[in-house]
DNA sequence: ACAATTTGACCCCA
DNA sequence: TGGGGTCAAATTGT
């Protein structure tokens, strides 16, 4: 608790602190109008979450290993949830709960320079596929911080531009100490029948991922509302985190969810 | 020795 | 049926 073994140890806790904060910041952007989805807030939310837990891990012992690179925060730009669509009320054949399902559904997409491919995540690489249509392949990682993390992200490098890539992050960090929902362990091997009452679920819908919930309210007050995510505006004025090097644009998310807009030069590199 | 990547097989769903 | 996501054996890296 004296002096820090090392200046890049204070750097790297620093870098991560920061990281938080921007998170932080990102989140009350997107609070202010209803332009995100409760995706996006959740998301956000757990992303926090995770840097602040990172955070004491670099504090406890103190870890050169993974810090968060010096301007992060991500200009992230859209969250795409699959349709929860109809909530069949008899989900055949899945060893998920719902929460949980939602949980790995959860999908937020960013589009970020060759540089800041390093979030402050580790990642192991599991797979890679050649796209259709595509010139590059996509990467696929899974989170390795905490064994069963739900975490995932894939990176493809784009066509339009090379020197980006479209980096997508599906599931929430399950692997820290504030899990948006407590996971179901992977226990295989001697499994409790039944004889012994399990207690695991008491704190199961406590926390929150009542994602489904919000959802449900919001779709059942009015269906009218697409869960389309917010073609609404974002604020690209108060937009203070690094405005420099890091696109953001709402047209983005435009773009994606249309594929019949084909050719869009956006975001022109510096 | 282990840990991470590579790569084709396999699986799932539209 | 085939395109995209995952698994896992083989390979490579430390
Ligand atoms: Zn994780």
């Amino acid at each position: 608790m004296e002096r820090f073994p090392s200046d890049s140890a204070r750097e790297n806790l620093e870098n991560v602190l920061k990281q938080g904060g921007e998170l932080a910041k990102q989140l009350q952007l997107h609070l202010e109008p209803q332009s995100s989805s409760q995706e996006t807030l959740f998301y956000l939310l757990n992303e926090i979450l995770n840097t602040y837990d990172r955070a004491l891990a670099l504090l406890k012992h103190g870890g050169t290993g993974g810090g968060a690179p010096p301007g992060f925060g991500g200009a992230m730009v859209a969250v795409m949830s699959d349709s929860p669509g109809s909530p069949l009320t008899g989900s055949p054949h899945s060893s998920h709960s719902d929460q949980e399902d939602e949980a790995r559904r959860i999908s937020l997409e960013k589009r970020v320079p060759s540089s800041q491919l390093d979030d402050g995540h580790s990642w192991r690489k599991y797979g890679q596929k050649d796209i259709l249509r595509s010139n590059y392949p996509r990467g696929y990682y899974r989170c390795t911080n905490g064994k069963g993390c739900l975490a995932r992200k894939q990176v493809q490098r784009l066509d339009e531009d090379p020197t980006a890539y479209e980096v997508t992050y599906k599931g929430l960090h399950t692997c820290h100490n504030n899990p948006p929902i407590p996971v179901i362990h992977p226990q295989n091997e001697l499994n409790k029948p039944l004889s012994h009452g399990n207690q695991i679920n008491q704190s199961q819908q406590e926390p929150f991922l009542n994602i489904q919930t919000s959802l449900k309210i919001i779709g059942s007050s009015s269906d009218t509302q697409d869960h389309t995510p917010s073609s609404s505006n974002f604020n690209p004025e108060n937009n203070p985190i690094f405005s420099d090097d890091h696109l953001l644009c709402e047209d983005y998310l435009l773009d994606f969810m249309n594929p019949a807009a084909p050719e869009l030069n956006f975001f022109n590199d510096y």
